[in-house]
DNA sequence: CTCCTTAATGTAATCGTTTTCATATTGCGT
DNA sequence: ACGCAATATGAAAACGATTACATTAAGGAG
């Protein structure tokens, strides 16, 4: 079943049905209505691959991303997706737990010419992968990574102002030994977090420890370890801010497993805002992404490189903003 | 950058050029070195588009589901790809919310002409859509429905033996007040979830009672407030059994926040076994249904159904058990 | 040395669209 | 009634790969 066949079946050319799909308007009212009751009729839908090998575009997006079953990664997922198919467009995925595989999937997004891709893999160098990128004019947006070329984008958030709002927001509650509990040192998005919590301690006129600025690994397990050294040291902090909300998760479980009270005993901030903030109990307190507002601005950086191939790739910050719930409260005396 | 400038620089022709691309043996081992090297040093990669209109396999398979940020779909979806890229296939995603937009899922899918679709969707009727795809000889695997039909296959879950081991196990602990917070009446493999406890609770000499019988909607949500119901009631049980994870989740928040201790007050055992059931405390028993499995076995139904289109689909039952973990406990008296 | 088989490569048709260009039809002014 | 826009449609050439078929080269048997 093809366009043929419907030209056939409606008695004009294969011309005159593709200008009614695409929706031309250079076709009579009577023909165009009629033509699309044979569509109908045949049920006909056209093939993908025809159209793009023709057109040159796939309708289709890559998103590259180290695990969807990290929430945060899911929920920008659902957004993009759910953007791109007003435009009916469609999104490929790529799942590149280690950064050796970044390569075939790179591939796998050339081969199925996607029109853009969205690269939320923090950990990995710029390589020879971009370049095969780039070398296409395949529009790319990176996330916090502050970066910046033709067909390259980034989207970044400005933690300085939800951290600011977090540490003051424990500041009010009477809290002066603050821990943070941060990912993995020497990459951007981490050490940008760790600065801003330094930078937030300092407008507050309080002191950041050093032993209490801890490295992690983003995961619940390394929230685990961090907190519970922080917790068997001799002098324990009274509240802890963590790099992102799974390590919150895990800060809090260990307080639970050590029998210390959260909020009662330790604060404990988180960053992110992903659903599960609000499935355990208390309640995390948190630092939020937004998250939607990222998706869109992805689609915007695409829609400007694609414009305009050979200026830079657009540069997008986006607030972060506390949002406090039941894990903070006063601080122990 | 296409064939034709790979055969041209390679000073062969484009027959060859395909030819060493797709590993056919009519090629001189010399030729075969040489042709790889010129694709290695232009970069080439040939078009998706291209080849699955010529060959007609356009090596996507589609998978539709309700929530990318529901960890149970979003852990069959990492189990699923990572299968596929071994076989260098790739996902296309369509999320659906509500069973009205699928039509439009379905659409995007054969638009895409994909090889194959996974429908995770289990509250919505089969109709025309499901034609739609039979009519064009797509496969298509369903969850838990137990129906089956040409390029129709089904992958089910036994949830009696799970049920039976964690019913054993909390009749063990003393348990004889046993809830079961149910999903959606009426969807097939809810129903199926509350039978097998029902079954369960039979075969311990334990009487399910009908106002512990309680359904849901297989949220947090939902479990928290039937946990809240269970609570409210003058006699209240000691172990509560929930229909998938999320619900456990929920239950488990309402008990805390009620003041109730779990294992102490109540023993919970969750369904799905997803990776939060040790995010969080007390970790979660649990019964697991295996999610590599039913990854493994979408991927053979296909198999089955593109060898043999006029034969019925596949139906695959897999095993549940019991994980025991710390949710669970003595039976208070 | 010729004939025939086998191996290696090339030629060209094809997949299903889109789109340019050509053609047919219509309406309108004079 | 004629010519000329404007409008509606059709014919055919792409897009970039695959592959059936044709061709050439080489090797072996008689």
């Amino acid at each position: 079943m093809n366009i043929k066949t419907v030209a056939a079946r409606a008695g004009v050319s294969v011309a005159t049905v593709s200008r009614v799909m695409s929706g031309s308007a250079l076709v009579k009212p009577e023909t165009t209505a009629h033509v699309r009751r044979v569509i109908e009729e045949l049920q006909f839908i056209p093939s993908a691959s025809a159209t793009t090998l023709k057109t040159g575009h796939s309708r289709n997006y890559g998103v590259i991303l180290p695990d969807i079953t990290n929430p945060y990664f899911a929920e920008f997922i659902r957004e993009f997706e759910s953007l791109l198919e007003d435009q009916r467009q469609d999104v490929l995925l790529a799942t590149t737990e280690r950064p050796e595989r970044m390569e075939n999937s790179i591939r796998r997004m050339l081969t199925s010419q996607v029109e853009g891709v969205v690269i939320l893999i923090a950990d990995e160098e710029f390589g020879p992968n971009y370049d095969r990128l780039t070398l296409r004019k395949i529009p790319a947006v990176t996330i916090d990574r502050l970066t910046v070329a033709p067909m390259m984008s980034d989207v970044a958030f400005d933690f300085d102002t939800g951290m600011l709002q977090a540490v003051e927001h424990l500041a009010k509650f009477g809290h002066r030994e603050i821990a943070f509990i941060g990912g993995i040192k020497g990459l951007a998005t981490s050490d940008r977090r760790k600065q801003a919590f330094v930078k937030g301690m300092r407008a507050c006129k309080l002191r950041a420890k050093k032993q209490w600025l801890l490295d992690g690994l983003y995961t619940v397990d390394s929230g685990d370890a961090a907190m519970r050294a922080l917790m068997a040291a001799e002098v324990r902090p009274t509240a802890v801010i963590t790099v992102n909300d799974m390590t919150a998760l895990g800060a809090m479980r260990a307080a639970h497993e050590l029998g210390f009270s959260v909020p009662g005993d330790v604060s404990i901030v988180g960053l992110d805002d992903i659903e599960l903030t609000r499935v355990i109990s208390p309640a995390l307190t948190t630092i939020q992404l937004p998250r939607r507002e990222l998706a869109r601005a992805c689609v915007e950086c695409f829609a400007h490189m694609l414009k305009h191939p050979k200026k830079p790739g657009l540069q997008r910050i986006l607030e972060s903003r506390l949002v406090v719930r039941r894990s903070t409260g006063p601080a122990k005396r």
